[in-house]
DNA sequence: TTCCTTGATTGATCTGCATCAAGGCAGACC
DNA sequence: GGTCTGCCTTGATGCAGATCAATCAAGGAA
């Protein structure tokens, strides 16, 4: 854990704001951690509400406390495509930016943590670590971005649903308790038809159809639309087309 | 251009290496830059070589000077999808990661200038401003990677095709002297069929037909097989699918 | 010259996913 | 109960782009 101290217990004795042990570090802690909880402040939404519409202008950076929420890019046509998902610890916004570049909406009830742009930023000048800390939140964004670049080039629509299936799997996976790697895991699915289709650059009905098809071959099991229960991982990291090192719980 | 000197004259007055105006500012010039300048090397590459594979030890960062390099993915059966494009003054690497995530292929001969991983990261430590600049480009390539995703999920191939031509027409652009907006643009592609195949998530036989058509149709004129004029922006922009507000040199 | 090689073009055919269309199911509300 | 309404499933059909394959053009090298 280098010098830092753990993130995990940094996050337990601190409350429930996650740009805490996300945006900082505990060498941060004595006065930089006081201003930054001088500055935040929280915002709620309702699932399908809107946070902000691309273009417009945006004062504050973000941190996701709970729910979920979704960066998608919209063509003239109406074609879309979601270019990120924001689970709880996920950071928005672009310091030295004032307009948001995506459209992002709630998929869930969802509770930010927000700061003004401007004393953020300046808190940041003065704070190498945060601007570290970001940074390295950003490439780890970057990586993703690249990895489903990939996906949406290059994978079948097998391939597709089985990859996000397997991510939300991991994130969910993540978020609970660590324990020995379980062989069967189960979660809730935080999209709809036809948010995963916008995510993974299909139409809903072939992930309607693909997910049905990856139920009959016994890859996954449904109960009911949402809830789902995968009884191998290793045998969904198969359907996804990925050279599995073993890494699934990393 | 806030207190920061024009990073265009500092490009100017400081010699070749693009790090100087893209990784720092100004502001660090006295002390900082003197450091960078003591840590730096050069590596040349021929047309073709590999930097360095995905998996690799990277124990550097480093940055285009001249040439063009790409960073690409590999399925195990092959199929491969680009993820990146580096021309002069990108960057590559990252600060916190030991192993390249990516395969970095020079496509042109290609010199890079290259800074040991450890010194420039106690560099970084003890200069806000680094970490700044650094945060501000990858921000700009998680857009440019987030723009892709929209290409790679929802565009057609004659979309994707101008898309890309209309990037490569618009980086080469701001290479060269500024000027008024002029009304053809000429250039050279740095790609092959099947490296620009690699890029868009097409076949080269898809990339080639495509080519063809928008010669046929006239947004295009081929002069040989790299050489491109285009005749129009407006035309190619128009066939690129995006909403065109007019910002093509920004 | 002729032979190779490398990259590009063009044609014929195939197929995976989109599109169009018709239900089905479960919860909300009357 | 009935009937919306939102979300999902399933079927029939079409097409954009993949695949397979032949040809071409431009350089080298012998």
């Amino acid at each position: 854990m280098s010098v830092h101290r753990d993130a995990q217990s940094f996050a337990n004795d601190c409350g429930a704001c996650p740009i805490r042990h996300r945006a900082v570090c505990a060498r941060c802690e004595t006065d930089e951690l006081v201003k930054l909880e001088q500055i935040k402040y929280y915002r709620s939404y309702q699932a399908g509400q809107t946070v902000i519409w691309s273009g417009d202008r945006m004062d504050f950076v973000a941190s996701v406390v709970t729910g979920i929420a979704t960066l998608t890019q919209t063509m003239e046509d109406g074609r879309r495509q979601m270019v990120g998902l924001l689970l709880p610890s996920d950071f928005v916004g672009r310091p030295g930016r004032s307009t948001a570049a995506y459209d992002v909406t709630a998929t869930t009830d969802l509770v930010m943590c927000c700061f003004r742009k401007k004393p953020f930023e300046d808190l940041m000048t003065g704070t190498p670590h945060i601007a570290q800390r970001l940074l390295e939140m950003t490439l780890d964004e970057l990586d993703a971005a690249r990895e489903w670049m990939l996906l949406l080039g290059r994978k079948t629509a097998r391939e597709k649903i089985a990859s996000l299936l397997a991510i939300i799997a991991r994130r969910d996976a993540s978020l609970k308790e660590p324990r020995a790697k379980a062989n069967a895991i189960t979660f809730d699915l935080p999209l709809t038809r036809e948010e995963m289709a916008d995510y993974l650059g299909l139409t809903l009905e072939t992930v309607s159809r693909q997910m049905s098809a990856l139920k009959r071959d016994g890859v996954i099991v449904l109960d009911g639309k949402r809830h789902v229960t995968i009884p191998s991982i290793d045998m969904l990291m198969e359907q996804t087309g990925d050279d599995n090192d073993g890494g699934f719980l990393v």
